[in-house]
RNA sequence: GACUCCGUAGCUCAGCCGGAUAGAGCGACGGUUUCCUAAACCGUAGGCCGCGUGUUCGAAUCACGCCGGGGUCACCA
């Protein structure tokens, strides 16, 4: 159920029969007509644009549409007034019943509440997190995976057919270094001294590999050339991270559908069959770029190389799909997993990136475009650095320091549910302050905190209604005499509720979680109202004492509160806890 | 130099598919208790929405141009 839905469904339906009569032109397009939520609250429950929308096409003052218009809907009993106000908005008021239809929609429907079909069952691959095989994932990997992990689960609440898609870049030049730090691992634990020269990855984490190659090769490879043992050892290697990875990810509750790793795309003929799809379409060429303006490289030498024309699709300049030794840049093998997707037909990809790929996306788009007719959208989500701080003091990750924080380290200090939520408390384009102290503190400032207490607060009165022998179940409270939430805090906490389907639309729409996180916090808010004025004014507390009818409907707000915090924070990824002690 | 993101209250940020008097938290000041507990609530103060031009009935929101800050910038991934 979507109030806002249905209210402008009965805008549009007024509108339509004032064309019959001739009111309004026949034809209008409805398109722009919006039904919101006004932003103050005393100009009614919910406005709608219409008549400013419609009087240009129409024709005719906004006055006079939004007159014929407040006429037609006060005809439907969920209309209660409909006022005119300002250049042309009209305000409408909607029954009290209206709102206490959402309590019962809300209990009956439970978590499914607020689930939308605009997805309409189409398959969308969201592909995030994608670090190199070489190592833990570190703090940085958070919020991709977190942003990626809610984006996914908010698309299939809205009815898309998801698939999460890790892509495992164990193609390139870093595996080789990988494989040669494990390497000197495997030196060590036959007793030799590890020579970790520059460029190779020091990290604690590479001796369990060491040791796992001396099991397998006992000291066969000592005194070998690495043209003997480097094919193997990379893969070993990066097998083992990838189990270390899936681990880090599972810590945080991330589970991906599908890995595709790009070193599988070599040697099968992929590579070279997606570069030949966009060579038919004259699209790959041999061809000299322009050195960089502004930007000084010394080593700078015209090259003849393989160029993308990416500037047929949008892009600045084209960009190299081979090396001028003849070897496939980067680029080449991600056209190609994405031709891929494209190729088992998805009908829109969302890439999570950080931003440090930000000057990626323009041919990322191109080569999706150029190989899908522009048929598969693109959405490329940059995520924003983490700051991460330690008692109000930034605090430098640095590798040779020690101070390399791992994913695991951040969760193992604040916990999966606090990090989840903490991350998705900005929008991905901005950074993000994440101070160990403070996503731990109970308090208002921290906003997971507030929300999981509203949650606590909600459970603790269905805990003591049920005590008191009050049917507190789903479908006994949705028969209560819902008609008894009359006041006017009563209202307002049904109306937050309404929105929540609304919310889920627009998050959706955009591919922005974060707004379910900002919805949570204001939800819990006027739920932490509508408690505290429970102690001023007796009759607002959820259990009355002695009348189980009254009790029941107070209850069932709350419970059909609990309810949505609970959908919201699933679609977040954090479990909702019934008590704070 | 190009591309991209950001610029909103003292601070940290929402809002930005155009809509009415621009919101929240923190910080400051004043007040209210206990159905989960003041771990919360209520109120007061605080704004050329970076600047300018344009589009529009209407611009924080869209377009363009500046200014300031972050990120990225051929044969790394």
């Amino acid at each position: 159920m979507n109030l806002f839905a249905e209210i402008r469904s009965l805008v549009t339906d007024s509108l339509t029969a004032l064309a019959a009569e001739g009111v309004l032109p026949t034809g209008l397009d409805f398109a722009q007509v919006a039904v919101e939520p006004p932003r103050d609250p005393a100009h009614g429950d919910m406005a709608t644009n219409a008549a400013m929308v419609l009087a240009k096409p129409a024709a005719l003052q906004p006055r006079a549409i939004a007159e014929a218009l407040a006429a037609k809907l006060m005809l439907d009993p969920r209309v209660t007034g409909a006022e005119v106000a300002g250049p042309g908005f009209l305000n409408l008021r909607l029954a009290a019943n209206v709102w206490q239809g959402v309590v019962k929609a809300a209990l009956t429907e439970g978590l499914a509440f607020g689930k939308s079909s605009a997805g309409a069952g189409r398959r969308v691959n969201v592909e995030f997190v994608s670090a190199n095989p070489t190592g833990p994932m570190h703090v940085g990997h958070v919020r991709g995976a977190v942003v990626g992990d809610a984006l996914a689960r908010l698309l299939a609440f809205s009815g898309w057919d998801v698939t999460r898609e890790y892509y495992i870049n164990d193609g390139g030049a870093q595996v080789d270094v990988l494989a040669r730090s494990a390497y000197e691992r495997y030196r060590e634990a036959n007793g030799l001294e590890p020579e970790i020269r520059e460029g190779l990855y020091p990290g604690d984490y590479l001796i369990p590999v060491g040791e796992a190659l001396k099991a397998k090769f006992g000291t066969s490879l000592l005194d070998k050339g690495e043209e003997i043992w480097l094919a193997d050892i990379r893969e070993i290697a990066s097998d083992m991270m990838m189990e270390e990875i899936r681990g880090d990810l599972a810590a945080l509750g991330v589970k991906m559908d599908v890995y595709s790793s790009e070193k599988a795309l070599y040697g099968t003929g992929q590579i070279e069959a997606a570069i030949k799809a966009l060579r038919d379409m004259g699209l790959i060429y041999e061809g000299t770029l322009e050195p960089p303006k502004g930007k000084t490289l010394e080593d700078w030498e015209p090259r003849v190389q393989t160029l993308f024309r990416s500037t047929a699709h949008g892009d600045d300049v084209d960009r190299p799909v081979m090396k001028s030794d003849g070897s496939w840049t980067y680029f080449a093998p991600d056209i190609a997993y994405h031709y891929n997707k494209v190729q088992r037909g998805f009908d829109e990809l969302i890439d999570i990136f950080g931003a440090d790929h930000g000057g990626y996306v323009k041919r990322m788009k191109a080569a999706v475009s150029a190989l899908s007719n522009g048929k598969v959208p693109l959405d490329i989500k940059l995520v924003q650095l983490v700051k991460l701080y330690k008692n109000g003091e930034p605090f430098k990750m640095s590798k040779r320091a020690g101070t390399f924080v791992t994913l695991r380290d951040v969760v193992e200090q604040a916990g999966a549910d606090v990090t989840r939520f903490m991350m998705l408390t900005r929008k991905n384009d901005v950074t993000l302050d994440f101070d160990f102290a403070k996503v731990l503190e109970q308090s208002k400032d921290n906003p997971v905190f507030y929300v999981q207490y509203a949650n606590a607060r909600i459970n603790s009165v269905l805990r003591k209604s049920r005590e008191a022998g009050i049917d507190c179940s789903d479908a006994a409270l949705a028969n209560a005499d819902l008609a008894i939430l009359g006041h006017p805090a009563e209202i307002a906490m049904a109306q937050k509720l309404a929105e929540w389907p609304r919310l889920i639309e627009i998050a959706a729409k955009g591919n922005e979680p974060h707004r379910i996180a900002f919805y949570l916090y204001e939800l819990a808010s006027e739920f932490h109202s509508l408690w505290n004025k429970g102690n001023d004014d007796h009759s607002l507390r959820f259990i009355q004492e002695g009348n189980a009818a009254t009790s029941s409907a107070k209850i069932a707000l709350a419970r059909a509160t609990g309810v949505v915090i609970s959908a919201g924070l699933g679609i977040l990824g954090v479990t909702p806890v019934e008590e704070m002690r």
